[in-house]
DNA sequence: CCAAACTGTAACAATTTTAATAACAATAAA
DNA sequence: TTTATTGTTATTAAAATTGTTACAGTTTGG
């Protein structure tokens, strides 16, 4: 996973969780988290193909929610924006003629698949409603 | 965390865990890994400064564990490999003016924090022996 | 005592990944 | 029919990671 990716896609979904039914158009998203409006259109993009999100094109477009905030989880966000496992292997392949580089990779594998499983179970628990619901004061 | 020094360390630990008490040199343990030996022994002056593994200098010098992979944990491996949180915050400091901006790295903060312990207790499950017995055949 | 085999460490180069920027066709509203 | 906006691609810039080289210091064995 590109290990900001949570965080910008969090932070934006909380800005749509927020705003209600508005559209909201990249430029005000971009302004939030203080990049550029072409990037947060890149996230959305992938927020949008996993359907928690539509656009609308044109003037007065821009992104909202498909659904409540409250029927969101964040380990839906987690599962969108991961690529990989949270922990990555060593760059090159190991030594097959060493009994451990044969096999460090199929062992390590399988502790991978547990830890993220584990950051799931976690995320699981809290909805985009309860995350978005510290930002109103 | 760099991603994949968590990897690269536990490698380098199930090698000195089957080598029982002789001292293995970064050069060993370079080829096994099919990396640079200065890169290995950087990664073994952390497990070192842990106290997990204790060094020889000299002639047929090289690593050892100080104590019984029956007592160390794949949690301690984390512990020490683990540099900052493993998911990241946006590299932009965000909006301070936005109700959103103000608070979200605060709040992902917490998020964060859980996330991390929620790995530590899953990898605290195993140790060192039973995950480098897997390459004995 | 000397040569050889190591560690430990620093500095730097190369590579890869990530983020930022720019550009533009397509679309919809006013 | 002008303006605001998405969606998308390409390109550049920046940052992070990995690899390499070098060498002083240490220990062993002849």
């Amino acid at each position: 996973m590109v290990k900001s990716k949570f965080a910008i896609s969090v932070h934006i979904l909380s800005l749509l969780s927020l705003s209600e039914s508005e559209w909201l158009s990249s430029d005000i998203i971009a302004g939030s988290l203080n990049t550029n409006p072409a990037l947060v259109r890149k996230e959305l993009a992938a927020l949008k193909e996993a359907g928690l999100v539509e656009g609308k094109e044109g003037k007065n477009g821009g992104s909202r929610l498909t659904k409540s905030p409250n029927n969101i989880y964040l380990s839906d966000v987690f599962q969108i924006v991961k690529e990989n496992h949270i922990f990555g292997f060593s760059p090159n392949l190991p030594n097959p003629d060493c009994p451990v580089g044969r096999d460090i990779n199929g062992a390590l594998e399988g502790l991978f698949d547990e830890i993220d499983q584990a950051v799931f179970e976690k995320l699981k628990h809290t909805t985009l409603a309860q995350f978005s619901a510290q930002f109103v004061s």
